[in-house]
DNA sequence: AGCACGCCGACT
DNA sequence: GTCGGCGTGCTC
C-alpha cells in the first residue's frame, strides 16, 4: 500500500508554530513525492502558496483535515536522509526552524522566483560525437576530402575524440557551422546538450607530489590517519605553532581518504585570506577540488554544489556553509584555525560549524580534526581530558625560527614625549628594514580600525540617527558613515554644533601611514583595509604588489595576518595590542592571544630572522606577555583556571535569549519576563546562573533597540526546551507585540 | 508572521 | 444599510 500522507517542513512556518505539516499526496504526484524533494503546499486560511521540503513519508495522520500538495519542485531530491536528520538537528541545537535550517544547506541557486521559474539554469553546451563507427567515419571522411573539405576535418577530428564541444569542434577544424549541421542531417554525427559547470577561478600550479614531512608532521600524520582509518567516529585537535606546516599533513590524510574512495570537506576562516593554501591543495588535487565560499555568484556556486552531490568533486574547501556540502562517503572534514569567530553564524540558523562538523562525523563514522596555531580553549581542554586525540607540531618547518620578540609600554613612550602610535623602538627596527631593504608589516586591531570625527573646540561627534554608534570617516567616498546599517551622509565643512574645526581622530590605517610617512618621507607604503580593498580579489592584487615590488612597508587589519608567507618580512609591528582586550567578553583573552601569535608568526618565513614589536599600555598584562613569548599551553592553564573561576566554557555553556524592538522599555520587559519564565521552568535544577537583562554592547541598531538574558549552564534537553519555550512565549504575548525575540547557543558576544 | 473572521462606529 | 477599524485565533 503506498504512502499517502507526507511530513513536510514549511517554510511559511515561523519558529514557534514550526513543525511537520501532514499533506495528501495526490495519485499523479505519488511517484515525485519523496523524502528530500521540494514542494508547493498551501498554508493557512488563506491557503497561500508556501514552499516547503519533505522530511518522510506515512501512511496516516493524526489529523484529520489534510490538504493537498499542489507542485512538486525537484525531480531529484534535494536533501539526503541524513540532511534532513541535521536539519532536525538544527531546529533543536540552534533555536531555528527546520526550513531556516535547510535554506543553510542549500546553494541558493536552487530557489525559486514567485512564478516558478529558476532563477539560476543549468548552463549547458553543445556537444558532438560520431553517430557511426570510427572505422567507417574514417572512409566517409577520404570520401568527402575532394567536395566537402570541411566535414572531413570535421569528421578526422571526431573520430580521435569521444565527444566535443560544438565550439571547439568547429574552432579546431575552421569549418563552419553549416558544414556540422550537414552532418548531422547525413547522421553520421548527432549533437547534443550537456551541462557545464561553471568554474571559480583557481590559480592552478604545477602538479606536485606529496609535501615530504619532517619528523614530526610524519609522527602527527601517522596517528591521525590511524584514527581515521579506524571506520569509527573520532575527534582529534591538531597544534601546530605558525610556520609548522599543518597544511602538508592536510594534504597527506585528504590523500589518503580520497584514495581509498571517501571524500573529505577542508574548512577555512576566510577564503579570500587563502589564496596561496587554495592553489597550493589545487595542485595536489586538481579538479578533484570544489570551492565554496559566499563571494562566489550565485550561479558558480550552484555549478559547484552540484558538482560536489553528482561526486564530481570529491574535496570541498570552503568557509563556514561549506560544513553543508552534499558528499556522499565523507572521511574527514577538517577544520583549519578552528578557533575563529568567522565558524559561528550570527544570524539564523545561528550554527557553529563545528558542531554541524560533530555531527555529520558522528553520523558517518568519520574523523573531525580541528587544526590551529591557537586552539579554542574549549578545544584543547577536551583535548586534554581526552575527549579529542590530541596531536601537535611544535617546532617550525625547515627549522626556522620564531622572531625575536619584543614589547615596547606605550606609558613610558607617551612620558618621554612621544605622542604618536609609532614608539621610538619600532621606529628603529623599521628604519634599520628600510637599510637593509627588507619588509616591514605593521598590523592595527579592527576596532578603531575607521576614523571619527570631532570638534576640536566643543567635542561634537556625529552619531547615527538609527543607532547607538558615532559614525566614521570613510575615504573611498568622502562621507561618513554607519557599520551598522549602511546610513551615510555628507560631512560638514565645520562643526554643525558650534562652528569650530572637525578633527579626524583615532588610530585608523590612514593615520598610521601619514604617521610613517612623515617619518620615513622616501618610503613606498601600502595600505591594506576595508577602506582601501572592497572588489573582489583585491586583498590577493595588494599581496602580489607587496610580493613582487618589494614595497617596504605595509600598513593593514586583520587581514594582514593569516596565512600568508613573505620570504622577504623580518619585521612585524602590532600598533596597540590593547583594543581586543577590552571588549570585556569572556573570549577577549583569547582572541588578543591569537591575534598576536598570528601576526608574530607572520614574521621570519624566510632564511632570514625575524623580529616583532608589540607595542602596548598594559606590558605586564599577563596574554600580552605569554603572547610574545608564543607560549600557548601556558596561556591555555591560566585562561582555563580564571574560565573555572567566571563558570565560563567548558565549565558551561551559554545560552542567550535577545529581543529586539522599537520601543526600548517594552524590549526590557520582554526580557524580565523571559527571565521569569526561563527560572519558573527551569527551578528544579540547580547550577544555572541567570544574567540580564542587559542591553547589548550597541543597543540601538536600525531603529531597534536590542536587550538580552543570558543563561550559564550545562545545555541539556530540558535546559534547550525551556529556552525554545520562552522564546515561543515571548514571541506570542500580546504585551510583546512588535518585539521579535530570538535565543542563540554560544554567542559570539 | 500573515491572513481571515468577527463584531462595533461613521458614512454615501 | 455597508465599509472598514483592528482585536482574536489558526496554520496539516
Amino acid at each position: 500500500m503506498p504512502e499517502r500522507v507526507a511530513k513536510i517542513a514549511v517554510s511559511a512556518a515561523t519558529y514557534w508554530i514550526d513543525k511537520p505539516y501532514d499533506y495528501l499526496i495526490p495519485r499523479e504526484l505519488a511517484d515525485l513525492v519523496r523524502p528530500g524533494v521540494r514542494v508547493y503546499v498551501p498554508f493557512s486560511q488563506g491557503n497561500r502558496r508556501s514552499e516547503g521540503i519533505v522530511l518522510a513519508l506515512s501512511d496516516s495522520s493524526g489529523y484529520d483535515r489534510l490538504k493537498a500538495i499542489l507542485s512538486v519542485l525537484d525531480e531529484e531530491p534535494v536533501l539526503s536522509e541524513e540532511q534532513i536528520r541535521l536539519a532536525l538537528f538544527m531546529r533543536d541545537r540552534f533555536f531555528c526552524t527546520v526550513y531556516d535550517a535547510v535554506k543553510a544547506m542549500l546553494p541558493a541557486g536552487l530557489w525559486f522566483d514567485s512564478d516558478g521559474k529558476r532563477r539560476v539554469n543549468d548552463k549547458m553546451v553543445e556537444m558532438a560525437r560520431l553517430a557511426i563507427s570510427p572505422e567507417d567515419a574514417a572512409v566517409i571522411a577520404e570520401n568527402k576530402r575532394r567536395r566537402s573539405p570541411q566535414q572531413a576535418n570535421l569528421l578526422d577530428l571526431l573520430c580521435s575524440f569521444e565527444a566535443l564541444p560544438s565550439h571547439e569542434l568547429m574552432r579546431f577544424t575552421g569549418a563552419s557551422r553549416q558544414s556540422l549541421k550537414s552532418l548531422c542531417t547525413a547522421e553520421l554525427v548527432e549533437l547534443y546538450q550537456r551541462e557545464v559547470y561553471r568554474r571559480p577561478q583557481i590559480h592552478a600550479e604545477e602538479a606536485e607530489s606529496l609535501p615530504v614531512l619532517n619528523a614530526e608532521q610524519a609522527a602527527a600524520f601517522a596517528g591521525l590517519s590511524e584514527l581515521a582509518r579506524s571506520g569509527k567516529a573520532s575527534a582529534a585537535l591538531l597544534f601546530g605553532v605558525t610556520g609548522s606546516g599543518k597544511t602538508s599533513v592536510y594534504i597527506h590524510l585528504i590523500q589518503e581518504q580520497l584514495t581509498c574512495g571517501k571524500t573529505a570537506i577542508l574548512l577555512v576562516p576566510e577564503i579570500a585570506l587563502t589564496p596561496q593554501m587554495l592553489a597550493t591543495f589545487s595542485s595536489h588535487f586538481g579538479e578533484q577540488i570544489a570551492v565554496l565560499h559566499s563571494s562566489l555568484t550565485s550561479g558558480e556556486r550552484y555549478d559547484e554544489w552540484k558538482r560536489v552531490k553528482s561526486g564530481k568533486a570529491r574535496l570541498v574547501i570552503g568557509t563556514r556553509s561549506a560544513v553543508f556540502a552534499p558528499v556522499e562517503n565523507l572521511g574527514i572534514i577538517i577544520i583549519d584555525e578552528e578557533q575563529e569567530e568567522t565558524y559561528k553564524s550570527e544570524n539564523s540558523p545561528r550554527y557553529h560549524a563545528r558542531e554541524i562538523a560533530k555531527f555529520r562525523c558522528a553520523r558517518s563514522d568519520c574523523m573531525l580534526l580541528l587544526g590551529s596555531a591557537t586552539p579554542d580553549i574549549v578545544s584543547r581542554y577536551y583535548a586534554k581530558t581526552g575527549r579529542y586525540a590530541y596531536f601537535a607540531l611544535h617546532s617550525r618547518f625547515n627549522e626556522q625560527q620564531m622572531p625575536t620578540v619584543r614589547i615596547v609600554d606605550m606609558k613610558r613612550e607617551l612620558r618621554r614625549g612621544n605622542g604618536g602610535n609609532i614608539s621610538s623602538v619600532l621606529q628603529e627596527e623599521i628604519a634599520s628594514n628600510l637599510e637593509r631593504s627588507e619588509q616591514s608589516i605593521l598590523f592595527i586591531n579592527r576596532r578603531g580600525a575607521h576614523k571619527l570625527i570631532t570638534c576640536g573646540a566643543c567635542g561634537f561627534t556625529y552619531k547615527c540617527p538609527r543607532c547607538s554608534v558615532s559614525l566614521t570617516y570613510h575615504s573611498a567616498n568622502n562621507r561618513l558613515m554607519c557599520h551598522y546599517c549602511g546610513y551615510s551622509t555628507r560631512i560638514d565643512p565645520v562643526c554643525p554644533d558650534c562652528g569650530g574645526t572637525l578633527n579626524h581622530i583615532g588610530a585608523g590605517t590612514q593615520l598610521i601611514v601619514e604617521e610613517l610617512q612623515q617619518l620615513f618621507p622616501d618610503a613606498p607604503i601600502l595600505r591594506m583595509d576595508t577602506d582601501s580593498v572592497t572588489p573582489v580579489g583585491s586583498h590577493e592584487a595588494l599581496f602580489e604588489k607587496f610580493k613582487n615590488e618589494n614595497i617596504p612597508i605595509m600598513v593593514g587589519t586583520q587581514m594582514v595576518t593569516k596565512g600568508l608567507n613573505f620570504e622577504n618580512v623580518t619585521l612585524v609591528g602590532v600598533i596597540s595590542a590593547d583594543q581586543s582586550l577590552y571588549a570585556g567578553d569572556y573570549r577577549a583573552g583569547e582572541r588578543t592571544f591569537s591575534l598576536i601569535t598570528q601576526v608574530v608568526g607572520r614574521g621570519g618565513r624566510g632564511a632570514k630572522p625575524g623580529r616583532a614589536v608589540i607595542q602596548t599600555y598594559t606590558p605586564d598584562n599577563e596574554t600580552i606577555r605569554l603572547a610574545a613569548q608564543q607560549d600557548y599551553e601556558a596561556f591555555f592553564i591560566s585562561e582555563l583556571s580564571l574560565r573555572q573561576i567566571q563558570n565560563t566554557p567548558p565549565f558551561c555553556d551559554i545560552l542567550t535569549i535577545t529581543a529586539s524592538g522599537q520601543e526600548e522599555a517594552q524590549v526590557v520587559r520582554a526580557c524580565r519576563f523571559a527571565r521569569q519564565r526561563l527560572e519558573q521552568l527551569l527551578s528544579g535544577k540547580k547550577e544555572i546562573r541567570f544574567l540580564g537583562p542587559t542591553p547589548l554592547s550597541v543597543v540601538k541598531v536600525n531603529n531597534r533597540y536590542r536587550y538580552r538574558v543570558q543563561l550559564n549552564c550545562m545545555s541539556d534537553a530540558a535546559v534547550r526546551s525551556a529556552v525554545s519555550q520562552t522564546v515561543i512565549d515571548c514571541n506570542t504575548d500580546k504585551r510583546f507585540k512588535g518585539v521579535a525575540v530570538f535565543a542563540d547557543s554560544g554567542p559570539l558576544d
